[in-house]
DNA sequence: CTTCTCACA
DNA sequence: TGTGAGGA
């Protein structure tokens, strides 16, 4: 193998992350890059982790988590016990996010129930709202 | 610029 | 799960 380094600036540029988000997971175990003196040398196996941790960060997976998943490599139940950690983790975490969507959708509901309520006060002491004839708009997130 | 530690949300 | 500060 040729060895091809990146330094730490480079991967926070590449990844759009600080230095010290870079040394944090180090100091977590999540990476561990070797050094040239103090400097550290990250390799471009250092660099595909990083990249399985920030993907694993975007599904909301915690940093221990995370560690947990690649951490196995080589280990005792090799990969086909790292999958099924994997499925585990990723059951667990639809089960999670179901869960918080339907608490948003009945805080939702809520949020229309009051307004009818306090719609239908405002007619009755004969007061008007600004916007009484505008639909309710509601934006999806990117 | 890099490194580290400590406090803090 | 990180950030801010301050020093080397």
């Amino acid at each position: 193998m040729q060895q091809r380094f990146y330094t730490i600036t480079q991967l926070t540029q590449e990844f759009a992350i600080t230095t010290r988000t870079l040394r944090f997971y180090e100091a977590q175990g999540l990476l561990s890059p070797q050094r040239r003196g103090r400097q550290r040398l990250y390799s471009p196996a250092d660099r595909t982790r990083l990249k399985l941790i920030l993907r694993g960060k975007r599904l909301g997976f915690s940093l221990a988590e995370i560690s947990e998943m690649i951490g196995m490599y080589g280990k005792a139940p090799g990969e086909a016990g790292q999958l099924r950690l994997l499925m585990e983790k990723i059951t667990a975490r639809r089960t999670e996010l179901l869960e918080k969507y339907r608490d948003i959708e009945l805080t939702l509901k809520e949020l229309d129930e009051v307004e009818a309520g306090a719609r239908s006060r405002m007619a009755e002491i004969g007061g008007v709202f600004e916007d009484s004839a505008a639909p309710v708009l509601r934006e999806e997130e990117a």
